[in-house]
DNA sequence: TTCATACTTCGATCATAAACGAAGTATCGA
DNA sequence: TCGATACTTCGTTTATGATCGAAGTATGAA
């Protein structure tokens, strides 16, 4: 077999500005309607429309109907890790400068990739993991400790539930900002919802940015001694 | 900023299948001259030229000009990790049946990923250095031990000049057929030469697929417990 | 029941990019 | 010096896909 038609078929779908805002959009693990992805690509909803119905096709996507409204959401982990792969060369391959916002700068700190944490908060949590011996790493993914499973518990995770299901327990995802991977995976997204519901750290109404509230940065310095600048 | 422009960019440029299949040839980490890629690519060289010159400008490839050839390799291992992300999503996403040859069961036992092992031989490899205690996984890429260090070194390779320069020492690349890690980096590419130069692995003329030979079977199992079915 | 909203489908237009024949440039061997 | 080879550039053709206005379908609120 020959990768290569295989590969441009994954490639080209990512490959339309208007899809490709699209997936962007959705790395922020929402579900969204048609309307807003339509709004975010900046194209009129027919056009959205075709689009979604291309990234469906290709599973890239997938969709869920409510009533009159259509929500899409990335299909699964995968598609995510490819456009953060696609992000690093974007990032490398750049000629022309760049000039960074303070989006940009708050994108590197911390936002959402599919449904866990990146950004430096993400990566410097899993590092505080490791060096507290609460994970240690295996393979393409992280293995909780004994004593990182009472701890967690401890935090509030349902370690068990996280465990279920065919989902990796703690997947490595590359993060294309640091360089480093940050923890992924149903344990990922569990310590997202945790950090979340403690109101450590907050979403936007929109846009996959995160913010590290005062009790966030005061609750991880003493549960993890982890300090961000 | 909005990464979707920027994705769908690097997307973009491997979306066509002409060049997909010149940057799939390019993975088994050797410079191929534009007639041949024009040929793999199933392209006229006028076409061929065309594509690579975008290839070029893109930053995914990089040009050595010896007389009236024109030798392209891979530029870096983001390139190689970003089509092994999309081959990852090429796998999964298909819906009809791809039938499997003897050549794909080949690619997933051994293969060259850019300049380093991929595949089952790669990836138990790296298991077997794992547990041997000669690398530990810390972050995106591998340590070595103070014991792994000498017996590598034992084993024939130049640990010092693989330390040397810009490159990720031992990094972790995700493999598309295996989906957990092998050795990339300089390490894994150091390792790659010298299973070649003892001829424990040989590379056929052309294509990415790695045979393991008798003495190589013999040397893994004596080296490193390593027996692959 | 009617009207508004969310979204899809159809048909047409337009822009873009891949394709290659022909011609050109650079290199190399006889 | 000449002819062959490797590769690039130019110009043209063709196919493809994104785009949206118009119309259609499904859902839901008044």
């Amino acid at each position: 077999m020959n990768d290569g038609p295989y590969i441009a078929e994954a490639a080209a779908l990512m490959g339309d500005p208007a899809r490709a805002n699209m997936l962007s959009a959705m790395l922020d693990g929402r579900a969204h309607t048609a309307s807003e992805l339509a709004y975010v690509a900046g194209v009129s909803p027919q056009t959205a429309s075709a689009h979604l119905a291309k990234l469906a096709q290709g599973r890239m996507i997938a969709v869920e109907r409510q009533g009159r409204h259509r929500y899409y959401r990335l299909a699964n982990e995968e598609v995510a890790r490819a456009l953060e792969a696609l992000m690093v060369l974007a990032v490398k391959g750049a000629r022309r400068h760049r000039p960074t916002g303070p989006r940009d700068e708050a994108m590197r700190f911390a936002r959402t990739c599919y449904d866990h944490l990146a950004g430096r908060l993400g990566v410097g949590l899993t590092q505080a993991l490791i060096e507290k011996r609460y994970l240690e790493q295996n393979g393409d993914a992280f293995h909780m400790t004994r004593e990182g499973e009472a701890q967690l518990a401890g935090f509030g995770l349902d370690i068990a539930a996280a465990r279920k299901g065919r989902r990796i327990f703690a997947s490595r995802c590359l993060d294309w900002s640091e360089r480093t991977p940050h923890i992924g995976g149903a344990l990922g997204a569990a310590l997202f919802r945790e950090l979340e519901s403690r109101c450590w750290v907050t979403k936007p109404s929109d846009g996959r940015t995160v913010t590290l509230t005062k009790a966030g940065r005061a609750g991880l310095r003493d549960w993890l001694d982890l300090s961000l600048g």
